[in-house]
DNA sequence: GGTCGGAAGCATAAATTATTGACCACCGAT
DNA sequence: ATCGGTGGTCAATAATTTATGCTTCCGACC
């Protein structure tokens, strides 16, 4: 029961001195949370065991049970009157509005790209890398970033990875590709003729082709098996990388929670490789 | 802000007793309506000061401050997991859940992290790089990915950037520095002795070093004049690195944005060149 | 008028909390 | 290896807060 409402109802059986403390409370609750059984007194002009023994009178353990009941009750929004502060979280500072602005921007991409990514394909492609011999990855310029990334977490769940930020380099690796081999293709707006060039020669070789592009249609994507999509607007040209790495970013990590929890072995050496990793570091 | 996420933003960078301290309150927070501070002492067997100086230390105003914030706090459903009985309309299909989850994690992780990088030393970063002459930036192994991503977007508003993944070139590179520039070590441990020997000879060179790495004491911090820290946390030491990696990418992307907005000359020069990139792709 | 009961205050005991100073471990520099 | 220096912990103790016992006062009732 809330020790507001109990106060309240028991206010009128109340001796004098009893009802202005319950008044005081009932009125500046929250002023309470920085009073001290004697100020609380003083304030009233009483002393201050009475305002103990009011406390132990309506049922609390002594005064700072009451004290923390009723300030939780009002954290609750168990305000008595109903009303209260409506929290209003008056966000004053620049930054924090800048971050959380992102934050949300950021959200809003990643919805977006579970939206247009369905499971099942999220899925296949995760199968896919799951039980291919060898991945090949690559990704030039910016997009050699989320690239590069991606292809260090598959080799630490032992993930025969190759990864390249060149296009000619890649030409030369997957020659001994075969059947079953994954090759993912980052490329934001999926345009370039030599990764296109590459999609095919993998084909050939009975490759799956996987491309990572943004959610439009292009020649990189018409050649692919397997396509991961990526959706990120923003009016702001400056943010709007940001949000596409995002939102990439956290659908990459996807796949590799998937492909972690899929198989009990992979998290083992998972945490074998971290282990060695810690302990080169800390010799 | 939640006390709770507050203790879980600072834990890393506790003693091991601060952290006995914190771990009891992040798991039994219910428990603590009804301990004082000795009772907390013995429950965990150490001594009632160290209580009332952890209090402090978190910028309470003593021990019974610190009660009443996180007894509010869960009378508030701020139960600082996360969980909350947040109104989720039952999310039959597994991927989505873990979708979530795993941004749910990753926007905990965020708020730690915004909550450990004071705005003014943020600013003063975002100063610094902006009025550097030549910024430096490397960062080993997984380090070299941010680091990378970050080099890039700074290219982008003609901050002249060198990146290197390799302590050895940095080497060469830094005897340039001169006074004004800037030195960006990424390193989520700090532990790296190369690293931290850069830092120093960056130093020599009245250059301004500044640290990336996770919220814990560590050397490299401890040399840099400014410091970026990283707070992440979960239990599966698979998603750890996400998030990670999640929350150190939005600092930089703040990062990133206030240097776009600070100058209007900056966001021209970037228009201009991905109008350049674009060209570049399409031909 | 006596006295009974309840309310309030004062003084004080008990408890809780905060501070101090001593000690120790650890780190970096000499 | 040794020497400050620093940071962290604890035991002792001071300060504050809370709880209780005792006394007084006042009105109700016998």
């Amino acid at each position: 029961m809330s020790p507001l409402l109990k106060i309240r109802a028991e206010r009128d059986s109340m001796s004098a001195i009893e009802r202005r403390i319950a008044d005081f409370i009932l009125d500046e609750a929250h002023l309470l949370r920085d009073y001290s059984s004697q100020q609380l007194a003083n304030a009233l002009g009483i002393s201050q065991s009475s305002v103990v023994k009011f406390s132990q009178k309506l049922g609390f353990k002594g005064y700072p049970d009451l004290k923390t009941s009723i300030g939780e009750a009002i954290a609750r929004g168990d305000g008595g009157d109903g009303n209260g502060h409506a929290e209003n979280p008056v966000r004053d500072d620049p930054h924090s509005a800048l971050a959380e602005s992102l934050w949300q921007s950021k959200s809003l991409a990643e919805q977006e790209t579970r939206l247009i990514n369905p499971h099942d394909r999220v899925d296949a492609i995760a199968t896919a890398i799951g039980n291919a011999g060898r991945v090949f990855i690559i990704g030039l310029g910016e997009d050699g970033i989320p690239a590069r990334a991606f292809a260090l977490r598959l080799s630490l769940i032992d993930i025969l990875t190759v990864h390249h930020f060149d296009a000619v380099l890649m030409t030369a690796s997957i020659a001994a590709a075969e059947a079953g081999d994954v090759l993912l293709v980052f490329s934001e707006h999926g345009q370039q003729p030599a990764l296109c060039q590459i999609g095919r020669q993998f084909h050939e070789r009975h490759g799956i082709v996987v491309s990572v592009t943004r959610h439009t249609a292009n020649p990189l994507r018409a050649i692919a098996d397997l396509s991961v999509l990526v959706s990120a607007h923003d009016e702001r040209a400056h943010v709007r990388p940001l949000l596409y790495a995002s939102a990439l970013h956290h659908l990459l990590d996807m796949l590799f929670v998937l492909l972690c929890e899929d198989r009990e072995p992979r998290l083992e050496r998972l945490h074998a490789n971290l282990e060695r990793i810690r302990h080169l570091l800390e010799p």
